[in-house]
DNA sequence: ATGGCCGGTGGAACCGGA
């Protein structure tokens, strides 16, 4: 009824009112004609490639992103059936190993510059990081990871956590994540750095956060090394977009997780100032952890203004 | 209400995950 009646008046509207009340239509002819479509960017830990071809081709046709940043393909590299993303229009780049880890990036648009593993340690044999330009209306650059996730900790006498073996190498990494931020931050473009984070932000991404205390992915230093890259500029897309809690984006296999909502959010993306700008829309892909043979992880998107 | 898994490797259990 407000809206009836602030639809025939004058500019005079309050903002409180004015999100109730539809656009005039004078607005649809002051936009371009023909808008290009946004960038759509997603983030899946699909748990293994061989396993989850079928279900990630489902999503794909379904969710069609421009580009899907997967992780723990669980693959070589010659292993990877290519073919079948291929076939769906997808360009394949992957950093796979032998059983563990693996990233991969699929882009209906072109891929340029790719470059695998995160610098800082030529030691590292682990595969989880992989970066790409892709090429749409303007070019974005990707990173996809799969940060490690550190568990189990030792305490030391005082309760402090050590920073050795898995969980010394997870900060480890993130100190060498921070470093490539840098550099691409100096570059002042428009660039994301997306994946399985293995970090729980905030007590409000996880339904059971007194369960999580002593966990790599939640502990005081973990979530410290995460703030510092936000700090450095980044945008937590679906954070900065939606405000309530209980929203998760790992539900684990075991315990009745699922059917529970015991859940957790540890699928990020992070944007550049630049290409903070340009979004548009963020979204998790809830609904397919309730699937036949469903990855414990879900997809995770953006939309880019063209 | 309670307890509960899955993928990869390799060909039986075990590792790793979160």
């Amino acid at each position: 009824m407000g809206a009836f009646l602030l639809w025939h008046g004058p500019l005079t509207q309050t903002c409180a009112t004015a999100a109730l009340v539809p656009p005039p239509r004078l607005t649809l002819h002051l936009r371009p004609s023909t808008p290009e479509a946004p960038m759509k960017i997603a983030t899946f830990n699909i748990n293994g490639i061989k396993a989850r071809h079928p279900a990630l081709i489902d999503w794909l046709r379904e969710a069609q992103p421009d580009v899907a940043l997967l992780q723990e393909i669980k693959s070589v590299d010659e292993a990877f059936p290519r073919e079948l993303f291929e076939d769906l229009g997808y360009q394949v780049e992957t950093h796979g190993q032998k059983s563990f880890n693996g990233v991969a990036i699929l882009s209906k648009l072109p891929l340029e510059d790719i470059t695998r593993g995160l610098p800082g340690d030529d030691g590292d044999e682990q595969a989880r990081w992989i970066e790409a330009t892709v090429v749409g209306e303007r070019a974005v650059r990707l990173c996809g990871l799969y940060l490690p996730n550190g568990n189990p900790v030792e305490f030391d006498d005082t309760g402090a956590p050590i920073h050795e073996g898995k969980y010394g190498y997870k900060l480890d990494w993130m100190a060498r994540m921070q470093a490539r931020a840098t550099e691409l931050l100096a570059l002042e473009e428009p660039f994301l750095m997306a994946g399985d984070y293995n970090i729980i932000p905030q007590d409000e991404d996880a339904a059971k956060p007194e369960a999580w205390r002593k966990d790599a992915l939640a502990l005081p230093e973990s979530r410290a090394a995460f703030r510092r890259l936000l700090n450095m500029g980044f945008t937590e897309a679906f954070r900065a977009r939606d405000a309530e809690p209980g929203q998760y984006s790992f539900w684990d296999y075991q315990a009745g997780a699922w059917p529970r909502n015991n859940g957790i959010r540890i699928d990020h993306l992070l944007l550049s100032p630049q290409a903070a700008d340009l979004m548009q829309a963020v979204g998790i892909d809830k609904e397919i952890r309730g699937r036949d043979k469903p990855s414990d992880h879900v997809p995770v998107w953006v939309e880019l203004a063209a």
